[in-house]
DNA sequence: CTACGGGTTCGAGCGCGCTCTAAGTCAAGC
DNA sequence: GCTTGACTTAGAGCGCGCTCGAACCCGTAG
Protein backbone atom coordinates (compact mmCIF):
# COMPACT_ATOMS: atom_id res chain seq x y z
CA UNK A 1 0.00 0.00 0.00
CA UNK A 2 1.00 3.18 -1.07
CA UNK A 3 1.11 6.62 1.13
CA UNK A 4 -2.00 7.90 -0.69
CA UNK A 5 -3.77 4.59 -0.07
CA UNK A 6 -2.80 4.86 3.54
CA UNK A 7 -3.84 8.37 3.86
CA UNK A 8 -7.08 7.51 2.44
CA UNK A 9 -7.65 4.48 4.67
CA UNK A 10 -6.60 5.92 7.61
CA UNK A 11 -7.83 9.43 7.24
CA UNK A 12 -4.48 11.18 7.78
CA UNK A 13 -3.00 13.09 4.79
CA UNK A 14 0.00 11.70 3.52
CA UNK A 15 1.70 14.59 5.00
CA UNK A 16 1.01 14.09 8.10
CA UNK A 17 2.10 10.45 7.45
CA UNK A 18 5.21 11.27 6.78
CA UNK A 19 5.55 13.74 9.46
CA UNK A 20 4.82 11.35 11.84
CA UNK A 21 7.52 8.92 10.64
CA UNK A 22 9.76 11.74 10.76
CA UNK A 23 9.41 12.60 14.47
CA UNK A 24 9.08 8.71 15.32
CA UNK A 25 5.36 8.12 15.37
CA UNK A 26 5.13 5.96 12.43
CA UNK A 27 7.98 3.24 12.14
CA UNK A 28 10.19 3.98 8.91
CA UNK A 29 7.91 2.95 5.88
CA UNK A 30 10.20 -0.25 3.62
CA UNK A 31 10.32 1.30 0.48
CA UNK A 32 9.65 -0.70 -3.18
CA UNK A 33 12.21 -0.89 -5.62
CA UNK A 34 10.84 2.96 -6.52
CA UNK A 35 12.10 4.20 -2.84
CA UNK A 36 8.34 5.07 -2.59
CA UNK A 37 7.01 3.85 0.93
CA UNK A 38 5.15 0.48 0.98
CA UNK A 39 2.77 -0.31 4.02
CA UNK A 40 1.35 -2.99 5.70
CA UNK A 41 -2.20 -2.96 6.16
CA UNK A 42 -1.16 -3.79 9.95
CA UNK A 43 -0.06 -0.03 10.19
CA UNK A 44 -3.67 1.25 10.42
CA UNK A 45 -4.21 -0.35 13.35
CA UNK A 46 -1.22 1.22 15.13
CA UNK A 47 -2.68 4.63 13.62
CA UNK A 48 -6.04 4.39 14.47
CA UNK A 49 -4.69 3.79 18.68
CA UNK A 50 -2.45 7.11 18.01
CA UNK A 51 -6.27 8.26 16.95
CA UNK A 52 -7.53 7.66 19.94
CA UNK A 53 -4.83 8.76 22.36
CA UNK A 54 -4.46 11.85 19.87
CA UNK A 55 -8.55 12.09 20.27
CA UNK A 56 -8.23 11.82 24.12
CA UNK A 57 -5.78 14.66 24.46
CA UNK A 58 -2.83 12.86 24.61
CA UNK A 59 0.24 15.01 23.42
CA UNK A 60 2.44 13.80 20.56
CA UNK A 61 6.05 13.45 23.24
CA UNK A 62 3.91 10.37 25.20
CA UNK A 63 2.64 8.76 22.25
CA UNK A 64 6.11 9.16 21.14
CA UNK A 65 7.07 7.69 24.42
CA UNK A 66 4.98 5.01 24.08
CA UNK A 67 5.92 4.04 20.90
CA UNK A 68 9.54 3.74 21.66
CA UNK A 69 8.66 1.49 24.66
CA UNK A 70 6.39 -0.99 22.15
CA UNK A 71 9.55 -0.53 19.74
CA UNK A 72 11.37 -2.01 23.31
CA UNK A 73 9.63 -5.15 23.03
CA UNK A 74 7.89 -6.94 25.71
CA UNK A 75 9.97 -6.07 28.29
CA UNK A 76 8.67 -2.74 28.34
CA UNK A 77 5.30 -3.95 28.98
CA UNK A 78 4.85 -2.76 32.65
CA UNK A 79 5.82 0.65 31.26
CA UNK A 80 3.46 0.78 28.73
CA UNK A 81 0.59 0.04 31.32
CA UNK A 82 1.43 2.33 33.90
CA UNK A 83 1.51 5.08 30.55
CA UNK A 84 -2.10 3.78 29.88
CA UNK A 85 -3.09 3.82 32.84
CA UNK A 86 -1.92 7.32 33.71
CA UNK A 87 -3.61 8.55 30.74
CA UNK A 88 -6.83 6.47 31.51
CA UNK A 89 -7.01 8.64 34.97
CA UNK A 90 -6.81 11.96 32.90
CA UNK A 91 -9.33 10.87 31.10
CA UNK A 92 -11.69 10.08 33.27
CA UNK A 93 -11.44 13.17 35.28
CA UNK A 94 -11.47 15.16 31.62
CA UNK A 95 -14.97 14.11 30.82
CA UNK A 96 -15.93 14.41 35.00
CA UNK A 97 -14.66 18.14 34.05
CA UNK A 98 -16.60 18.15 30.45
CA UNK A 99 -20.04 16.72 32.38
CA UNK A 100 -19.60 19.25 34.61
CA UNK A 101 -19.68 22.10 32.42
CA UNK A 102 -22.61 20.12 30.72
CA UNK A 103 -24.37 21.22 33.60
CA UNK A 104 -23.27 24.90 33.65
CA UNK A 105 -24.24 25.19 29.79
CA UNK A 106 -27.46 23.62 30.52
CA UNK A 107 -28.61 26.02 33.59
CA UNK A 108 -27.15 28.61 31.22
CA UNK A 109 -29.33 27.89 28.17
CA UNK A 110 -32.25 26.92 30.74
CA UNK A 111 -31.85 30.70 31.83
CA UNK A 112 -32.40 31.83 27.80
CA UNK A 113 -35.38 28.80 27.40
CA UNK A 114 -38.71 30.42 26.12
CA UNK A 115 -37.29 33.84 24.49
CA UNK A 116 -38.07 32.25 21.32
CA UNK A 117 -40.73 29.60 22.18
CA UNK A 118 -42.59 32.28 24.22
CA UNK A 119 -42.78 35.82 21.80
CA UNK A 120 -41.51 38.05 24.77
CA UNK A 121 -37.50 39.03 24.90
CA UNK A 122 -36.03 40.08 27.90
CA UNK A 123 -36.18 37.43 30.65
CA UNK A 124 -34.55 40.39 32.91
CA UNK A 125 -31.34 39.09 34.82
CA UNK A 126 -30.30 36.70 32.17
CA UNK A 127 -27.58 39.12 31.22
CA UNK A 128 -24.28 39.96 33.52
CA UNK A 129 -25.54 37.82 36.27
CA UNK A 130 -24.84 34.66 34.17
CA UNK A 131 -26.56 32.11 35.75
CA UNK A 132 -23.99 30.58 37.27
CA UNK A 133 -25.51 30.14 40.52
CA UNK A 134 -25.29 27.20 39.76
CA UNK A 135 -22.55 26.31 42.30
CA UNK A 136 -19.94 28.42 43.70
CA UNK A 137 -17.15 26.28 42.04
CA UNK A 138 -13.68 27.42 43.39
CA UNK A 139 -12.16 30.35 40.98
CA UNK A 140 -8.66 28.71 40.28
CA UNK A 141 -10.02 25.59 39.66
CA UNK A 142 -11.36 25.47 36.19
CA UNK A 143 -7.96 23.83 34.95
CA UNK A 144 -8.70 20.52 33.55
CA UNK A 145 -6.42 21.84 30.96
CA UNK A 146 -3.31 19.46 29.84
CA UNK A 147 -0.77 20.96 28.04
CA UNK A 148 1.83 22.43 30.26
CA UNK A 149 3.82 24.34 28.67
CA UNK A 150 8.09 24.60 29.03
CA UNK A 151 8.06 20.57 31.13
CA UNK A 152 10.28 21.67 34.02
CA UNK A 153 8.77 21.55 37.62
CA UNK A 154 7.90 25.07 37.28
CA UNK A 155 4.34 26.27 38.69
CA UNK A 156 1.37 24.09 38.67
CA UNK A 157 -0.05 27.41 35.62
CA UNK A 158 -1.17 29.53 37.29
CA UNK A 159 -0.02 33.27 38.21
CA UNK A 160 3.24 34.70 38.55
CA UNK A 161 5.29 31.46 38.75
CA UNK A 162 8.05 34.31 38.45
CA UNK B 1 -9.30 45.39 42.57
CA UNK B 2 -6.36 45.46 40.71
CA UNK B 3 -5.35 43.17 37.93
CA UNK B 4 -3.12 41.30 40.25
CA UNK B 5 -5.67 40.34 42.77
CA UNK B 6 -7.80 39.63 39.65
CA UNK B 7 -5.06 37.57 38.26
CA UNK B 8 -4.77 35.90 42.31
CA UNK B 9 -8.38 34.98 42.47
CA UNK B 10 -9.18 34.20 38.45
CA UNK B 11 -6.20 31.56 38.37
CA UNK B 12 -5.53 33.87 35.23
CA UNK B 13 -1.89 35.50 34.75
CA UNK B 14 -2.36 39.50 34.36
CA UNK B 15 -0.54 38.76 31.03
CA UNK B 16 -3.74 37.04 30.15
CA UNK B 17 -6.00 39.24 31.34
CA UNK B 18 -4.57 41.94 29.42
CA UNK B 19 -4.45 39.69 26.49
CA UNK B 20 -7.98 38.53 27.04
CA UNK B 21 -9.15 42.55 27.50
CA UNK B 22 -7.15 43.51 24.04
CA UNK B 23 -8.74 40.50 21.85
CA UNK B 24 -12.38 41.61 23.35
CA UNK B 25 -12.91 38.69 25.62
CA UNK B 26 -13.15 40.88 28.75
CA UNK B 27 -14.42 44.15 28.34
CA UNK B 28 -12.11 47.08 28.75
CA UNK B 29 -11.67 47.37 32.73
CA UNK B 30 -12.18 51.10 33.91
CA UNK B 31 -9.26 52.85 35.63
CA UNK B 32 -8.37 54.22 38.13
CA UNK B 33 -6.54 58.22 38.83
CA UNK B 34 -3.62 55.75 38.01
CA UNK B 35 -5.22 54.94 34.75
CA UNK B 36 -4.61 51.04 36.14
CA UNK B 37 -7.35 48.45 35.58
CA UNK B 38 -9.90 48.27 38.18
CA UNK B 39 -11.89 45.56 38.64
CA UNK B 40 -15.52 44.55 40.19
CA UNK B 41 -15.80 41.53 41.39
CA UNK B 42 -18.70 40.50 38.83
CA UNK B 43 -16.15 40.35 36.52
CA UNK B 44 -14.72 36.96 37.94
CA UNK B 45 -18.05 35.19 36.99
CA UNK B 46 -17.76 36.49 33.28
CA UNK B 47 -13.94 34.53 33.98
CA UNK B 48 -15.19 31.61 35.09
CA UNK B 49 -17.99 30.92 32.35
CA UNK B 50 -15.58 31.62 29.60
CA UNK B 51 -12.85 29.33 32.02
CA UNK B 52 -15.88 26.54 31.38
CA UNK B 53 -15.75 27.37 27.57
CA UNK B 54 -12.12 26.90 26.98
CA UNK B 55 -12.37 23.84 29.38
CA UNK B 56 -14.83 22.63 26.72
CA UNK B 57 -12.53 23.37 23.58
CA UNK B 58 -14.66 26.14 22.25
CA UNK B 59 -11.77 28.23 20.75
CA UNK B 60 -11.61 31.61 21.24
CA UNK B 61 -12.87 33.06 17.99
CA UNK B 62 -16.46 31.87 19.47
CA UNK B 63 -15.87 32.63 23.08
CA UNK B 64 -15.76 36.13 21.52
CA UNK B 65 -18.99 35.96 19.34
CA UNK B 66 -20.82 35.09 22.28
CA UNK B 67 -19.27 38.15 23.90
CA UNK B 68 -20.03 40.67 21.31
CA UNK B 69 -23.65 39.26 21.44
CA UNK B 70 -23.62 39.80 25.43
CA UNK B 71 -22.49 43.16 24.89
CA UNK B 72 -25.47 43.40 22.29
CA UNK B 73 -27.87 42.93 24.59
CA UNK B 74 -31.51 41.33 25.67
CA UNK B 75 -32.39 41.55 21.63
CA UNK B 76 -29.46 38.72 21.03
CA UNK B 77 -30.32 36.07 23.84
CA UNK B 78 -31.97 33.77 21.43
CA UNK B 79 -28.70 34.03 19.09
CA UNK B 80 -26.81 33.16 22.78
CA UNK B 81 -29.20 30.61 23.11
CA UNK B 82 -28.70 28.89 19.77
CA UNK B 83 -24.67 28.92 19.98
CA UNK B 84 -24.38 27.39 23.55
CA UNK B 85 -26.98 24.68 22.24
CA UNK B 86 -24.41 24.34 19.34
CA UNK B 87 -21.43 24.14 22.01
CA UNK B 88 -23.38 21.74 23.91
CA UNK B 89 -23.86 19.16 21.36
CA UNK B 90 -20.47 19.39 20.67
CA UNK B 91 -19.60 19.12 24.18
CA UNK B 92 -21.75 15.62 24.15
CA UNK B 93 -20.23 14.07 21.04
CA UNK B 94 -16.89 15.15 22.69
CA UNK B 95 -17.44 13.10 25.56
CA UNK B 96 -19.17 10.19 23.97
CA UNK B 97 -15.83 10.26 21.96
CA UNK B 98 -13.75 10.45 25.27
CA UNK B 99 -15.55 6.94 26.43
CA UNK B 100 -15.45 5.10 23.68
CA UNK B 101 -12.11 5.69 23.39
CA UNK B 102 -12.07 4.65 27.57
CA UNK B 103 -13.05 1.54 26.45
CA UNK B 104 -10.21 0.99 24.13
CA UNK B 105 -7.85 1.67 26.57
CA UNK B 106 -9.21 -0.44 29.13
CA UNK B 107 -8.84 -2.96 26.49
CA UNK B 108 -5.58 -2.42 26.08
CA UNK B 109 -4.65 -1.67 29.47
CA UNK B 110 -6.74 -5.63 30.19
CA UNK B 111 -4.30 -6.98 27.36
CA UNK B 112 -1.13 -5.68 29.53
CA UNK B 113 -2.74 -6.93 33.23
CA UNK B 114 -0.48 -9.28 35.40
CA UNK B 115 2.94 -7.84 34.07
CA UNK B 116 3.26 -7.18 37.14
CA UNK B 117 1.27 -8.68 39.43
CA UNK B 118 2.55 -12.12 38.45
CA UNK B 119 6.00 -12.84 37.76
CA UNK B 120 6.33 -13.42 34.10
CA UNK B 121 7.05 -10.96 31.31
CA UNK B 122 6.24 -11.48 27.99
CA UNK B 123 2.39 -12.11 27.73
CA UNK B 124 2.90 -13.50 24.12
CA UNK B 125 1.06 -11.51 21.55
CA UNK B 126 0.52 -7.80 23.21
CA UNK B 127 2.86 -5.95 21.36
CA UNK B 128 2.12 -5.43 17.53
CA UNK B 129 -1.39 -6.66 17.30
CA UNK B 130 -2.79 -4.38 19.84
CA UNK B 131 -5.44 -5.54 21.19
CA UNK B 132 -7.73 -3.21 19.37
CA UNK B 133 -9.74 -6.23 18.53
CA UNK B 134 -12.04 -4.60 21.36
CA UNK B 135 -14.11 -3.51 17.58
CA UNK B 136 -13.42 -2.63 14.29
CA UNK B 137 -14.20 1.32 14.55
CA UNK B 138 -14.12 2.89 10.71
CA UNK B 139 -10.47 3.99 10.01
CA UNK B 140 -10.98 8.21 9.21
CA UNK B 141 -13.55 8.33 11.68
CA UNK B 142 -11.19 9.23 15.03
CA UNK B 143 -12.25 13.16 14.10
CA UNK B 144 -14.06 14.35 17.42
CA UNK B 145 -11.11 17.15 16.76
CA UNK B 146 -12.97 20.79 16.82
CA UNK B 147 -10.21 23.44 15.28
CA UNK B 148 -10.39 23.03 11.84
CA UNK B 149 -7.88 25.66 10.37
CA UNK B 150 -8.92 28.53 7.52
CA UNK B 151 -12.35 28.73 8.45
CA UNK B 152 -13.72 28.49 4.91
CA UNK B 153 -16.17 25.93 3.56
CA UNK B 154 -13.10 23.73 2.58
CA UNK B 155 -13.05 19.99 3.38
CA UNK B 156 -14.16 18.68 6.48
CA UNK B 157 -10.41 18.40 6.93
CA UNK B 158 -9.24 15.06 5.68
CA UNK B 159 -6.90 14.60 2.72
CA UNK B 160 -6.30 16.31 0.07
CA UNK B 161 -8.83 18.83 -0.59
CA UNK B 162 -6.16 20.45 -3.30
C1' DC C 1 16.43 60.39 47.84
C1' DT C 2 16.09 55.83 46.58
C1' DA C 3 14.48 51.44 46.14
C1' DC C 4 10.74 48.40 45.35
C1' DG C 5 6.71 46.46 44.05
C1' DG C 6 3.11 47.11 41.75
C1' DG C 7 1.10 48.80 37.35
C1' DT C 8 1.20 50.39 31.97
C1' DT C 9 1.88 49.59 26.51
C1' DC C 10 3.65 47.45 22.50
C1' DG C 11 5.21 43.94 20.14
C1' DA C 12 8.05 39.90 19.65
C1' DG C 13 8.48 34.99 20.67
C1' DC C 14 7.11 30.28 21.73
C1' DG C 15 5.25 25.44 21.83
C1' DC C 16 2.22 22.62 19.50
C1' DG C 17 0.75 20.06 15.60
C1' DC C 18 0.46 20.11 11.56
C1' DT C 19 0.40 22.09 6.47
C1' DC C 20 2.33 23.48 2.51
C1' DT C 21 5.86 24.78 -1.12
C1' DA C 22 9.60 23.80 -4.08
C1' DA C 23 12.19 21.07 -6.78
C1' DG C 24 12.92 16.79 -8.16
C1' DT C 25 12.17 11.45 -9.57
C1' DC C 26 9.70 7.89 -11.76
C1' DA C 27 6.08 4.93 -14.53
C1' DA C 28 2.27 4.66 -17.15
C1' DG C 29 -0.74 6.33 -20.83
C1' DC C 30 -1.65 9.03 -25.03
C1' DG D 1 8.29 11.98 -26.76
C1' DC D 2 5.44 14.24 -23.60
C1' DT D 3 2.23 14.80 -20.13
C1' DT D 4 0.18 13.45 -15.96
C1' DG D 5 0.08 12.23 -11.43
C1' DA D 6 1.70 10.06 -7.47
C1' DC D 7 5.52 9.94 -5.11
C1' DT D 8 10.29 11.85 -2.79
C1' DT D 9 13.05 15.35 0.37
C1' DA D 10 14.12 19.48 3.12
C1' DG D 11 12.56 23.09 5.14
C1' DA D 12 9.54 27.16 5.70
C1' DG D 13 5.06 28.78 7.32
C1' DC D 14 0.76 28.93 9.88
C1' DG D 15 -3.09 29.20 13.36
C1' DC D 16 -3.83 28.98 18.03
C1' DG D 17 -3.44 30.70 22.62
C1' DC D 18 -0.85 32.48 25.22
C1' DT D 19 3.84 34.25 27.38
C1' DC D 20 7.31 37.24 27.97
C1' DG D 21 10.65 41.21 27.52
C1' DA D 22 11.61 46.06 27.31
C1' DA D 23 10.94 50.38 28.70
C1' DC D 24 8.40 53.13 31.26
C1' DC D 25 5.24 55.23 35.21
C1' DC D 26 3.61 55.65 40.05
C1' DG D 27 3.07 55.60 45.10
C1' DT D 28 4.73 54.19 49.37
C1' DA D 29 8.32 52.70 52.90
C1' DG D 30 12.84 53.23 54.73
Amino acid sequence: MKIGELARQSGLTAHTIRYYERIGLLPRAGRDRQRQRDYDASILTWIEFLGRLKATGMPIRDMLRYAELRAGGPATEPDRRRLLERHREAVRSQVATLQDCLLVLDGKIAGYAGNEIAGYAGNERTDDHDSSDIEPIHPREHDADRRRHRSGPAGPRPARAR
